[in-house]
DNA sequence: TCAAAAGTGTTGTTGATACACCCATGA
DNA sequence: TCATGGGTGTATCAACAACACTTTTGA
């Protein structure tokens, strides 16, 4: 800090705070966790999950610290979406915001949290109006998945580690918000090689059943140092 | 001000600097803008160009204003690469860094801004160790620079507005680091209807003289409205 | 027995790749 | 006249898109 106060210390600081998007998959639909905010400005507003960077902690270090308070999951999917730093973002002060994109698995998601923090799970069709720019947030959020979803297999993050074809199928479609032909998806699917096939069926979805797979990310690994490109296409 | 103290003054707050990722492209090279940095801690060393956020200016803007400082130039290609966080990534101090990654036309540059910044164009291939975590982030902005070239025609921010073919492919190849086949290129671009055929030609590199061409922005934006997809293949 | 979802192949089209020779020109 | 870089076309292969019927089973 004595170093810091002498180079630096004509420079002004600025509050740095923290946003997550948080993506989740539940009942064929792809939902947002957003609460309303419980303090000024804007409080009783429907938000996006954030807070404060702490002095004692990295960037990474506060949004995994974030999202473990709020959901209490670890080694949850997570990356860097944007930096927000317009000076009159927050009408309460200057405030940079860093964004981050996340996406858990719903069904780990427990109810207990969800009433320690009025989190709601809100589907992307039904989702009210944010405050400040957390509705650029999601936007920006979105395509990302969209085109993190077209290349890597990302989608596994927000299924259980077993599912079937047509969920996982549901699942493209929900982020595409689009249909996709059922054969062509499940040949491209089956064809990378990266599911493993159980016994089981689950019956839930219908009287047949759909056979249980699992995503096979040591193979997975494997192909991509190989130099293998995953691509499921968007339309 | 008032507010800001009421409602997050519990809050530490945080140095904010940007770095810029500078790519230009001469003489058939990839190269990054960087200088010797004049002031401590790391005085001397090799460093991208940088400063701090100012009180009155938002993130963009800080960034622009940099680049204008450095450059002369005004709307040259600009976009967030990430925002570094740790907590010793600089040794004098907090500091939250958002990288932008850029690309100019680098005979458009001149020479007058290199004498009074000390700026120099290093080759990729000879790039001296950087400071800090700077060395990370050329690295993961020539990944960047990579997709975006690929699905993206961002390729023309590095050249003059008249460029031929070959001059075209030999930035292609520079960004990919690789090969590209002179017939499939050719093909490829023309293909997309996007590049308009002067009636001149450049005599520089060959005594036959190579077609100048221009890109045609107007047309591209009416294709992209329509769904079309800008790609030039990898290898 | 029937409703509802799971599962299955083939064909045409398109885009990518590989590849070798002639052209124009200034020195 | 020749050395240098510019310019051109075709054939093969892989990936994608379109498309309709059978299977299973619980109610």
């Amino acid at each position: 800090m004595a170093l810091n106060e002498s180079y630096y210390s004509e420079h002004p600081r600025f509050h740095v705070a923290l946003d997550c998007i948080i993506f989740g998959f539940d009942r064929g639909e792809l939902k947002l966790l957003i609460h309303k905010r419980r303090f000024e400005p804007a409080k009783g507003e429907w938000s996006l999950f954030g807070g404060f960077m702490k002095e004692d902690e990295g960037l990474e270090e506060a949004a995994n610290r974030i999202l473990y308070e709020l959901t209490g999951l670890e080694e949850i999917y997570m990356e860097e979406l944007q930096t927000y730093g317009s000076i009159d973002r927050d009408p309460a002060g200057r405030v940079i915001s860093v964004a981050y994109f996340a996406l858990i698995p719903a069904h780990r998601y427990s109810e207990a949290y969800s009433n320690r923090y009025g989190a709601t799970w809100v589907g992307l069709k039904d989702l009210p109006p944010l405050i400040m720019d957390h509705d650029s947030m999601v936007e920006k959020a979105l395509r990302r998945l969209q085109r993190r979803a077209s290349s890597q297999p990302i989608g596994f993050e927000l299924l259980p580690k077993e599912f079937t074809i047509p969920q996982l199928q549901a699942l493209y479609e929900a982020i595409y918000q689009s249909k996709v032909d059922k054969r062509n998806f499940r040949k491209k699917i089956l064809s990378m090689g990266v599911l493993i096939k159980l016994e089981e069926k689950d019956k839930t979805n219908s009287r047949k059943g759909a056979f249980l797979y699992s995503f096979d990310k040591k193979k997975y690994r494997k192909l991509v140092e190989g130099g293998y490109n995953f691509t499921i296409s968007r339309v």
